[in-house]
DNA sequence: CTGTGGCGTCGAATCGCTTCGACAAGCCGG
DNA sequence: CCGGCTTGTCGAAGCGATTCGACGCCACAG
């Protein structure tokens, strides 16, 4: 193994004046940080993280929690870490996974984390409204970002999507296109009986539609089980105001509902208007659908530099230039399947 | 923070003699055993990993390597990462997450772990056939452990489907049920210009077929542009020996594939019978499609394994109980889209 | 009563790095 | 020509764990 003295030797200084070009915290004059640059690079030398973690307690890992329950996240869950690694790479971090088991009720995993440094500051994926595991870490004085956006706005810089007003701008574009018998299909029942932010969110969004633009607009929770989809489905439109629009909160389902809306003969955007909120360009399999797609690559960045912030500066620094929480305003994707109401 | 020192003094002990609790590397007697725990418990301590690893060159961590180009990857990644994590966790490991650039040509992340010893072991993810992966850390002695099946299969432990055997299952289903124009839907291009292990062996399964059941099997690229593929096949189905049995290796494409059908007024299983191959439950919306699914859970704690007896045994064991790679036998689930022909 | 050998615990060295105080050399002004 | 300041480098201490040799103690045999 190549170590630190190594390269001093080969460049013929100490190995402080090889820390010293590496860390850059003192000058070091011109020749003798390119003979320690062209001594690093002939052998190869990488710092061992442990002894650099150990000496200046930093690691410059981000933990990334998953969330409690994970099973319906678990493709929009490899964008994300897949955004974050590289957006946390950038910034000279690295990225450890951390799964917290179903049965594992407290944030075990989190808690191994901070207290025995494994990284920085923690990642909270697949927020809830009221999130236990916030609590946890402050109470260690372990940082925490999240990813999404919890009730208490002020217990940790977060980034997301303002997920209200992508329900609210759904619906009122269906408004706009004539439509008064509005229907938002929610999250899956399980993410909103656990308050995850998004699916609260959305749903506080619909309502407040309604109140602005002064129609109803009917709310139906989704299911992961298509059979449920498809008989939920059955019954909103076989109702008697049956709804001429439809904002989907769930992308995934999208293909299905189209199948369902095919089979009983309804087409779209004909007969239904459709919108679907917090999607992925390949999500709906190259539909063209009218859409507001989640900006995963905005909030990975936004994250990763709230991440890095916080793990400088101690928790939550909110009015500091880089600790600020960013909501990223919804923007709509145009496609064929609005059209003004029969 | 709270040191093996504040649990020495709480127990009443040398620091070594926590050391040994924990590690279990030397007896303690029962008493002093108890004692040490009580006060680790009492004090919430977890041992500083940077220390731990630096000390005993062990960080208990598993560098996770993402495929060189990830776009499409992505979903199924993190069922993938969420399922080694899982295990990993079990076996007492960590993961880390490496993201490669697509500028950047080598494995510099995994080369930076390796030497700055931030992992034990390297996993890689989405390999190909000829990956420069795998010898680049093998260069650098450092552990790597495949999740897929690389063209040497000796080059590292491996654990993967068996893609080619699956391939072949799904096309001999249709032959039985009585087809005899049979179409193999393979991978995107992109996977198998770069030579993606699983597109490549999906290929020489579909090849095998044609030998095996004495009959011609088409071969299609898919495409992430659904209007590509959608091009495609209608070139397909619009020819004179237009298949009437497809065999899918590109999940993803299924719902797509199945509207594509439907506006040529075909119906499936009545005209054209359908298996997919790798797909999750939830990955075809609930449709009761006849496939082979990707066995996730299982290839996760082989892996798992693999790679923690790597990391423990150095090298590529390969006639170790535990070093042994693991390839999986594909398992048919029946559905409604497979029927003899008109 | 003393010699021998386990067993269990301790103290000290060490892993590779960062960081702080010290110091040598060069420069300038008085 | 010398005192004081800046600039650049060095040596040593120490982060928190593991690990090895040493050692005290007790039981038992001679």
């Amino acid at each position: 193994m190549v170590t630190i003295k190594d390269v001093a030797a080969t460049a013929g200084v100490a190995p402080s004046t090889v820390s010293y070009v590496l860390t850059g915290s003192r000058r070091v004059s011109e020749p003798t940080r390119t003979a320690v640059r062209a001594a690093i690079d002939a052998l190869g030398y990488h710092p061992n993280a442990g002894a650099r973690s150990l000496r200046s307690t930093r690691t410059h890992v981000i933990a990334l929690a998953l969330p409690l329950s994970s099973s319906g996240y678990l493709p929009v869950g490899g964008r994300f870490m897949h955004g974050l690694s590289l957006a946390a790479g950038d910034l000279g971090y690295d990225l450890l996974l951390l799964t917290v088991r179903e049965d594992d009720a407290g944030a075990h995993g989190l808690e191994r984390a901070a207290r025995g440094k494994l990284a920085d500051v923690a990642v909270i994926m697949g927020v809830e409204m009221e999130d236990p595991r916030i609590g946890a870490m402050d109470a260690l004085g372990f940082p925490v970002v999240v990813l999404g956006r919890p009730a208490d706005e002020d217990a940790a810089p977060w980034a997301d999507l303002d997920w209200e007003e992508a329900a609210v701008a759904s619906l009122r574009l269906l408004h706009e296109a004539g439509h008064r018998r509005l229907c938002f299909l929610s999250t899956v029942g399980k993410d909103i009986a656990s308050g995850r932010s998004y699916s609260v969110r959305g749903l506080r969004g619909a309502e407040r539609a309604a109140t602005e633009l002064g129609v109803p607009v009917r709310t139906l929770p989704s299911s992961e089980d298509s059979a449920v989809l498809h008989r939920r489905l059955g019954a909103l439109f076989d109702s008697d105001d049956a709804p001429t629009a439809l904002a989907v909160q769930h992308p995934a389902a999208v293909p299905g509902i189209l199948r369902h809306l095919a089979e009983r003969g309804t087409e779209v955007p004909r007969d239904v208007s459709l919108v679907a909120v917090g999607s992925f360009p390949e999500d709906l399999g190259g539909l063209d659908v009218t859409r507001i797609e989640l900006p995963v690559g905005r909030m990975s960045s936004a994250v990763a530099r709230l991440a890095v912030a916080a793990a400088h500066g101690g928790p939550a620094v909110h009015d500091a230039p880089d600790g600020r929480s960013e909501l990223i305003p919804p923007e709509i994707t145009r496609g064929g399947t609005v059209a003004p109401p029969a």
